[in-house]
DNA sequence: CATTTCACCTGGTGGC
DNA sequence: TGCCACCAGGTGAAAT
């Protein structure tokens, strides 16, 4: 379920862990769900190489790869370059998946989709019950990299941001949920930069002033940033890459607060359906 | 095209 | 204890 700060979390800790590390043996579930490119490619492809690093782009994990072995590299003449990336895989966590780092003995999960066996002894495993995830492999020889949908809401401009939203008659909250606009904003974090900007959430995203739109980039940056630094939010199960959970959930302002007093004044927080999302803010903050 | 709704899944919770 | 309705951090396809 994890948004931006939840798989920052995540892709940090797996980095730290299998970072130089090299895929040896790759196995997957009997489930067709997870595969956004084809199985048996990723089969192929994942083994015998050397995981370049781990990080996020949006909500996504990206594992960057290595050259197989045998493999060119790319251009004649070129030098041998260890640390060039030659492939990717890319992880979608969806609501429920965890990444996890454990030695081979450790028990399996249930809903365990993908154990990937690496040189050092130890496995990555990819669990995920409710099966919204999505594994895909990119082979960069024949595609491009992957760049994400949207902006990123931790580095976009002011001038940017506003242009995003310019003319949209939809709910601001439906707008930074959608993830061709901005990547990496999740239900959590649309409802938390909302209060901090003093916005409600169904305010058309279109008849927003400059003034209000750079205080919801400036709120929107500082919580996902503070979150990250917390490890992240853990309402119900997630927990990352470490199995530690993260511990922003307690700085929540509104979100899963129905009815709980606002912390800034005091007014019973209210819940209303917004994009089919669930929706939380203070009727007497948010304006 | 822009926007809205709903299906896709499993599991946890709370009411009766 | 069981049964049931409802809820959940996300998309992406279909309908409007």
């Amino acid at each position: 379920m994890p948004e931006l700060p939840e798989v920052e979390t995540i892709a940090r800790g797996v980095d730290a862990r299998i970072r130089g590390d090299r895929i040896v043996d790759v196995w997957f579930g009997r489930h067709r769900e997870p595969f956004k490119s084809p199985r048996a490619g990723q089969v192929v492809g994942l083994r015998e190489r050397q995981i370049i690093a781990v990080h996020r782009t949006g909500k996504h994990v990206v594992v960057e790869l290595g050259r197989r072995s045998g493999e060119r590299a790319k251009g004649k003449g070129s030098q041998e370059d260890a640390a060039e990336i030659a492939a990717q895989w890319i992880v979608h966590l969806g609501m429920t998946g965890r990444l996890l780092v454990t030695t081979p003995e450790a028990d399996v999960a249930k809903h365990t989709h993908a154990r990937l066996t690496l040189a050092s002894g130890r496995e990555l495993r990819f669990v995920d019950p409710r099966r919204f995830g999505r594994l895909e492999f990119r082979d960069l020889r024949k595609g491009l990299g992957f760049a994400g949908p949207g902006v990123e809401p931790l580095t976009i401009e002011a001038e940017a941001f506003a242009v995003l939203f310019h003319g949209r008659k939809l709910a601001i909250k439906a707008a930074l949920l959608n993830q061709t606009l901005l990547s990496g904003v999740g239900n959590i974090y649309a409802d938390e930069s909302l209060f901090h900007a003093g916005i409600r959430p169904r305010r058309r995203a279109g008849q927003l002033t400059h003034v209000e739109l750079e205080k919801l980039r400036r709120a929107l940056r500082k919580v996902l940033e503070h979150a990250i630094r917390l490890g992240g939010s853990s309402v119900s199960d997630y927990v990352d890459a470490e199995g530690v959970r993260g511990f922003f959930q307690l700085e929540h302002c509104v979100y899963q607060r129905t009815g709980e007093p606002c912390r800034r004044c005091g007014n019973a927080i209210k819940r209303i359906v917004v994009a089919g999302r669930s929706t939380h803010y203070c009727a007497h903050c948010q304006k």
